[in-house]
DNA sequence: TTTTTAAATAAACGGCATTTAATAAAACAT
DNA sequence: ATGTTTTATTAAATGCCGTTTATTTAAAAA
């Protein structure tokens, strides 16, 4: 058949990425086909082709969705907190629940990577840039250090809990990984601060840390 | 052909697993296929179907080998340390280069779910728990704390190494991405052990940790 | 020497992503 | 109203893939 006009090319872009999304949600990405897509989109897979220029951008863009939810969520868990450092830990609390609640797309955002050089790596660059953003805001009300400290302190600590929400999801049922997940990262954030706040000259030790604490060169 | 008897079934196994590990080193695990592994030892498919279940099975052993290799690095890092801190600087270190340098096949540890329930999972499941069992042991002889929570701030701090090496790892060049992530490791490491040694008494801070910092139940 | 056994293969199956050529409906021009 | 051009859509083809099956053949056993 030819063209039906039912629906708009943006619709159809609409509908496929509505239908990926539950897909990966219920079956992960290994449960993912183009073919399975089209159909549950009442379509042929060449029509995705017209619409997506392969499964790459496909998945580049559901990610884009993904971690727009995900800081909608962080956003929210920093309206409701008084003291920095309570938002600091609102805000682990937040990731780990995200993580738990929708393991597959989030561990798509970091384990998709598209074999297209092209930008496609760029493209979400700057919605996990903005979520580091969220935790330099807060260490900045907590103590006062240079920007390139705060910075790569956010980092460091943002990653700890990235790491300890993939490590606690990669094999545990459901509860129990949300359960064990919040308790490391409030282990993490509490002991983290805590440092972060006794090192009084802190740039010095981080960069002279080899020396201080006999560090191997 | 028939029964050549070249190689023992032994010897075909450990020449498969060394021509994936290699194919994946290069190529990564998208780069890898049955075929392929088989056309590289000289056989056909069907051989390797001999020697293994299925491909799942020879990731797993894959895996195995890598974190045999891991903790045999990790283990070489703790012994020329003289003090607990100083070690636990050089275990995030080695598990940072171990990671930069070898990046699809650590990748693999982690990204590699196998289908069939069996218990497939369970199999590296002390190997992993070897790794854990090092950072405890340093923390144990810097500070003197109950054992459950040693074993929560070890699993919470080597939780944290890691998601720097997987965030630093995802998309960064080789040598960036080895110099960001020792940075980010040893700030993560000193503050943490900085916040653990200040906190007198930890145990009851981290249980209380919502109360005392105004935590959201 | 014949029979059995087991190693190895070739070929097949169904599925996949992606490309190609064919088709038919709409939009446009006359 | 008619013919022509677009363009949405599909069916079919290509070349991979993991896995299974039946078949061949060399060695061991009889």
């Amino acid at each position: 058949m030819g063209r039906r006009g039912e629906h708009s090319k943006l619709e159809i872009e609409c509908m496929a990425l509505e239908a990926a999304e539950t897909i990966i949600e219920n079956e992960g990405y290994a449960g993912l086909s183009a073919r399975k897509v089209a159909s549950a989109i009442g379509y042929t897979v060449g029509s995705l082709y017209f619409v997506f220029r392969n499964l790459d951008e496909l998945l580049l863009r559901i990610n884009g969705r993904t971690l727009d939810q995900l800081y909608a969520v962080l956003i929210d868990a920093v309206t409701d907190c008084r003291f920095p450092q309570q938002c600091v830990f609102a805000l682990g609390a937040a990731y780990v629940d995200f993580a738990t609640r929708h393991p597959h797309r989030w561990r798509l955002i970091f384990e998709h990577q598209p074999r297209d050089e092209d930008l496609s790596t760029e493209i979400n660059k700057e919605k996990v840039e903005r979520i580091y953003e969220l935790v330099e805001k807060q260490l900045k009300a907590i103590v006062a250090r240079p920007d390139e400290e705060i910075v790569l302190s956010a980092r460091a600590l943002w990653n700890g809990v990235h790491g300890i929400a993939a490590m606690t999801l990669i094999r545990n049922p459901y509860d129990e990984a949300a359960q064990s997940a919040h308790q490391l990262s409030m282990n993490l954030v509490s002991h983290y601060l805590t440092g972060l706040n006794t090192t009084d000259f802190s740039s010095a030790i981080t960069q002279t840390a080899g020396q201080a604490l006999d560090y191997p060169k």
